[in-house]
RNA sequence: UCCGCGGUAGCUCAAUGGCAGAGCAUGCGGCUGUUAACCGCAGGGUUGUAGGUUCGAGCCCUACCCGCGGAGCCA
C-alpha cells in the first residue's frame, strides 16, 4: 500500500506512488477513459483512469462507483494545470470500500426544503463544506483572539431559574422538585459574575430564543461569545468590539481565502474591516433615517430595513451607541449626560446584515439596579445573587455579544442563517 | 399572531379551461482529456387533501393541510 496523503497536501508529494482515500464527488467517462472525482474532507482530486493502464478488469470495475460511493485511490500525482485544485492523479489501483445507494442529492439545483430534510448529506456538497470551515475559522480566531489578550473561557449554565432579560420567549421544562427551568438565552449576567473574579472572560455557549419568528436571520438554537471584562466602560467595549471584529474577518481572509472563492463571497467589504469603525449616536442614526426619507419615530427600536439603511451610509461594520434606555434591557447603565439613554451598543453589519453584535456598559449602582428591576417586574429573588456582585466590591464593568451565525452569514455572504450551523434548529424544524 | 407567496415525475421547473411535458437523476448503448462532460434509447405521474363550477379542471371557486419569508422580537 503506497503512503495515504490527504488532497491539501498533494504538492509535497508530486511524482510520488500515493493513496488517496474518500468518496465519489462526481464522474465521466469515454469508452477508454475516465474521470473519477474523489473528496476527502479537504479538497477534491480527479483520478484519470486509462484502459489501457489499467486492464479491462479494473476499468470496468469503476463502473460500480455511484455518486458518494467510498473507496480507495492509489496512482502518482502529476501537476495538471487544467485540475481545479492544480493536481490530478494517474490511477494505477482502485479499491472500492462501499458502493453508495442511489444518492438523492445531485449535481443539479435543488429546493431549500430538499436540502434541509437531507442536511445530514447536505453537508458533504462542496459549499457546505466551505461554509463549516470558515465557521470553524471563524471560531478558532475568536477564542485566540480572546485567549492571546489574557481572557478566561467561563461556562455559563444552559439550565437557568429565570429569564435574563425578562422580554423573550423562554424554553421552559420541568426540573425534578426545584419546579421550571428555562433554557439560558444568555450567559451574560453569569459573565459578569465571571469578571468580578478573573477580570476579563468571555462565555462561549448555545443559546435557546422560543420566539416563533421566521426570518432569514433567525434560530431557535444559535451560538453567542459574549467577552466581559472589569473596569471597561463604554468606550472600552466598542475598542474591543472593532479590535475583535478586525481579527475575525483578517483571520477568515488570510486563512480561508479558497473557501470565500468557492462561496463566490465579494471580499470588498470584509477588506474594508479595519480599524476604526465609525460610531453613531442613535440620535444620529435617527437623522440619517430621516435624511433618507424614512418615516422613524425617537424612541423605537431599529427596524430591520433602518439597519440596512444605516449600514449602507458606511463601507464597513458601523457602531450605534446610547439607545433610549426604554427599549433596552434593565442592567444597560444610564448615560449620566442624559438619563433617557443607555450606555448600549449595537454593531450594524454592511450589505444589509443586520445586528451581530449587541452590548452596552452594565448599571453597576446596587440601588439604581434594585429599581430597574423592579421597573420590569422581575422576581428580585431570582436576581439576589445578580445583586449581590453589586453588594460586595461593585466596579463599572461592559461587555457584549456576537451572534456567531449572522456573523458566519455576513462573512460567507449567505442569504439565510440555516446554513450557517451544522444542524439548524428552527420553528418547523427539528430535524435531522 | 398578522400579511404575502407557493405545493405537478426522485430533484428543479413548464403546461390559453382542451392528448401532463422538459432538463437533471436512474438503467442500457456510444465516445481517449472530461470540468454541473457530451450523443442516442428506455422506464418513471392519485398535479398537497376534500368538495364544487363546467361537455371538459394542473389551471376557476370554497374549505382544510403542509411549507416558504416578511412584520413584530431579537443575535
Amino acid at each position: 500500500m503506497a503512503t495515504k496523503v490527504y488532497i491539501e497536501n498533494l504538492s509535497t508529494h508530486v511524482g510520488e506512488n500515493i493513496t488517496l482515500q474518500g468518496w465519489l464527488y462526481n464522474a465521466r467517462s469515454s469508452g477508454k477513459i475516465k474521470f473519477l472525482l474523489l473528496r476527502d474532507g479537504t479538497g477534491v482530486c480527479q483520478g484519470v483512469i486509462v484502459k489501457a493502464v489499467v486492464g479491462e478488469e479494473m476499468f470496468n470495475r469503476c463502473d460500480q462507483l455511484t455518486q458518494e460511493s467510498s473507496f480507495k485511490m492509489s496512482g502518482t500525482v502529476r501537476a495538471e494545470q487544467r485540475a481545479p485544485g492544480g493536481y490530478e492523479m494517474d490511477v494505477t489501483n482502485i479499491e472500492i470500500i462501499s458502493v453508495a445507494k442511489e444518492y438523492p442529492i445531485t449535481p443539479k439545483e435543488h429546493g431549500v426544503e430538499f436540502l434541509a430534510d437531507r442536511r445530514h448529506l447536505w453537508l458533504r456538497s462542496s459549499r457546505q463544506h466551505a461554509i463549516m470551515r470558515v465557521r470553524h475559522e471563524i471560531i478558532r480566531s475568536i477564542r485566540e483572539f480572546f485567549d492571546g489578550r489574557g481572557f478566561t473561557l467561563l461556562d455559563a449554565p444552559i439550565f437557568t431559574p429565570a429569564a435574563c432579560e425578562g422580554t423573550s420567549t423562554l424554553f421552559e421544562t420541568e426540573y425534578f422538585d426545584l419546579g421550571k427551568a428555562f433554557l439560558t438565552q444568555s450567559g451574560q449576567l453569569y459573565g459578569e459574575a465571571g469578571a468580578m473574579s478573573l477580570g476579563k472572560v468571555y462565555v462561549f455557549g448555545p443559546t435557546f430564543r422560543a420566539e416563533k419568528s421566521k426570518t432569514r436571520r433567525h434560530l431557535t438554537e444559535f451560538w453567542m461569545v459574549e467577552p466581559e471584562v472589569a473596569f471597561n466602560d463604554l468606550n472600552d467595549n466598542m475598542d474591543l468590539a472593532e479590535e475583535f471584529l478586525e481579527h475575525i474577518v483578517t483571520s477568515v481572509l488570510k486563512n480561508r481565502m479558497p473557501e470565500l472563492k468557492v462561496l463566490e463571497r465579494n471580499i470588498k467589504f470584509l477588506e474594508n474591516v479595519k480599524r476604526p469603525l465609525p460610531r453613531v449616536t442613535y440620535d444620529e442614526a435617527v437623522e440619517i433615517l430621516h435624511s433618507k426619507g424614512l418615516p422613524f419615530e425617537w424612541g423605537n427600536d431599529l427596524g430591520g430595513t433602518d439597519e440596512t439603511v444605516i449600514s449602507e451610509q458606511f463601507d464597513r461594520p458601523v457602531m450605534v451607541h446610547r439607545y433610549p434606555a426604554a427599549i433596552k434591557a434593565f442592567y444597560m447603565k444610564r448615560d449620566p449626560n442624559n438619563d433617557k439613554l443607555a450606555l448600549a451598543v449595537d454593531v450594524l453589519a454592511p450589505e444589509g446584515y443586520g445586528e451581530i453584535i449587541g452590548g452596552s456598559q452594565r448599571e453597576d449602582d446596587y440601588d439604581t439596579l434594585l429599581a430597574r428591576l423592579k421597573e420590569h417586574n422581575l422576581p428580585q429573588e431570582a436576581f439576589d445573587w445578580y445583586l449581590d456582585l453589586r453588594r460586595f466590591g461593585s466596579v463599572p464593568h461592559a461587555g457584549f455579544g456576537l451572534g456567531i451565525e449572522r456573523t458566519v452569514s455576513w462573512i460567507c455572504g449567505l442569504d439565510h442563517v440555516r446554513e450557517t450551523i451544522p444542524f439548524p434548529r428552527m420553528i418547523y424544524r427539528l430535524t435531522p
